[in-house]
DNA sequence: CAAACGCTTTGACGTGTGTCAAACAAAGTC
DNA sequence: GACTTTGTTTGACACACGTCAAAGCGTTTG
């Protein structure tokens, strides 16, 4: 019952609704098929690229979950994302042909490779797909101004909220559950996107399981009421 | 001496060096012209485009100086970049077609519009722009990482100083003093984007001062040890 | 020129988060 | 299965920054 070899394609991809050739034409497609030629495999904690590297092409995650980081010269360092399936990674390397953070995987997964000079030069023969690319820049402009607004303006039990809300709301759109996940990084990779401490995070998490609005063993997160997540993060008004 | 009128044209633009046709060739930057058809005035304190207006353009600022910021539907916000003359605004519009931020002129300034459906029109015929597209949008989210750090793991000495020294850099590559500036924006502004209170950046200030770092004396600052300042925000480590 | 306003500075004090430390739990290793 | 390693939780205490308040300074306005 199981295929004899799977090709790489993303025409019969099964996450085309959610990744770069979201959107696009039968004959675009396959057009994108020769561009996305091969994949890459990386094992739990080795880094896809690290910051320094030369840019080559952009990689969409197929499997796994990453995340990226930022490191001062002085040593410390910060995450400033976690990548799931269909999301696009690599975006900071364009504008100096260099790669600017590292990409590190936090369980075994799998990229599609796009190199972007192919990727570059079908954006010209497809309005589609340029556009799209476009979308895809934005949006992470987009997102990454919505942490600045956690990191600056955020007390920890709403930075933690927001956390767990933007997660689940991702997890669910690639069909898991709204109101159960497994964390796939530790407290201290939370903190540092988070901007606080290891301590904190796992403190905040006590007392969301004291109010009863979550659950947590380990990893293992259930939120049982959201609304209440929702209300940390907003704080309705109180005139 | 002076011209009667003057042309709305990138290639007679004296920022043409800094602004969108850095690098392009003569003929390409003709073509940019068309796309750059009008320039906007904007008042000090009034919006060039505000959040959830309709994305039509980009802008690139001629003159005058910007804050971009986003807010909580509870009214919280954060200012999430300053813009000078040759850098372009209104990235974060392309993704959703709505703008998901704020611009506000801090002085009187006039920008250069840049519908963004022509500009992706003509970037599918020239190579050279679109990739400069490109890079201008990775440029941003690589500018994103960097205030993530700041705001993740930077204390206010630190966030102060590698404001002071960013600005500085920026203005320097516009031909201003490296050592001198006037800030066009006001403590609780500088606050906001560096994630503190407006107290914190006078106290930070006067520390500096005391420190003979710096000399301030409101809005003018002269920066006496940019070393000093360099040393601040990364602490020469202390094996 | 006086009054009003917006912005900045400084002080006193409070608090949220960091720091340090110890115990515990889970997962990987020999 | 014992041991080691890695990650988590919790407590006690410290401190950087926030909060509140008052005074000072510059600019605008009438």
């Amino acid at each position: 019952m199981d295929l004899p070899s799977i090709k790489v394609a993303c025409s019969s991809c099964n996450l085309r609704e959610l990744c770069l050739p979201m959107g696009l034409k039968a004959d675009e497609m396959q057009k994108l098929d020769a561009v996305v030629s091969n994949r890459k495999r990386i094992k739990r904690g080795e880094a896809l690229f690290s910051a320094g590297e030369r840019f080559s092409a952009l990689f969409a995650v197929r499997s796994g979950f990453f995340k990226t980081r930022v490191t001062t010269p002085d040593g410390r360092d910060q995450v400033t994302g976690f990548q799931m399936t269909g999301e696009i990674i690599g975006l900071d390397g364009i504008v100096s042909d260099h790669h600017t953070c590292d990409a590190v995987a936090l369980e075994d997964a799998e990229v599609c490779v796009m190199p972007f000079g192919k990727l570059e030069e079908l954006s010209r023969e497809f309005t589609s797909l340029q556009h799209h690319v476009h979308k895809i820049m934005s949006r992470e402009i987009v997102r990454d101004q919505g942490v600045m607004l956690l990191l600056g303006s955020m007390r920890a039990e709403e930075r933690l909220a927001a956390f767990l809300l933007n997660l689940v709301q991702r997890l669910h759109a690639r069909g898991f559950s709204q109101s159960e996940l497994v964390l796939r990084m530790t407290r201290e990779e939370i903190g540092s996107y988070l901007g606080l401490k290891l301590e904190t995070v796992s403190r905040t998490f006590s007392k969301f399981v004291e109010d009863g609005v979550v659950e947590v063993k380990q990893r293992y997160v259930m939120i049982k009421d959201t609304e209440a997540l929702k209300a940390i993060v907003n704080p309705p008004s109180c005139h």
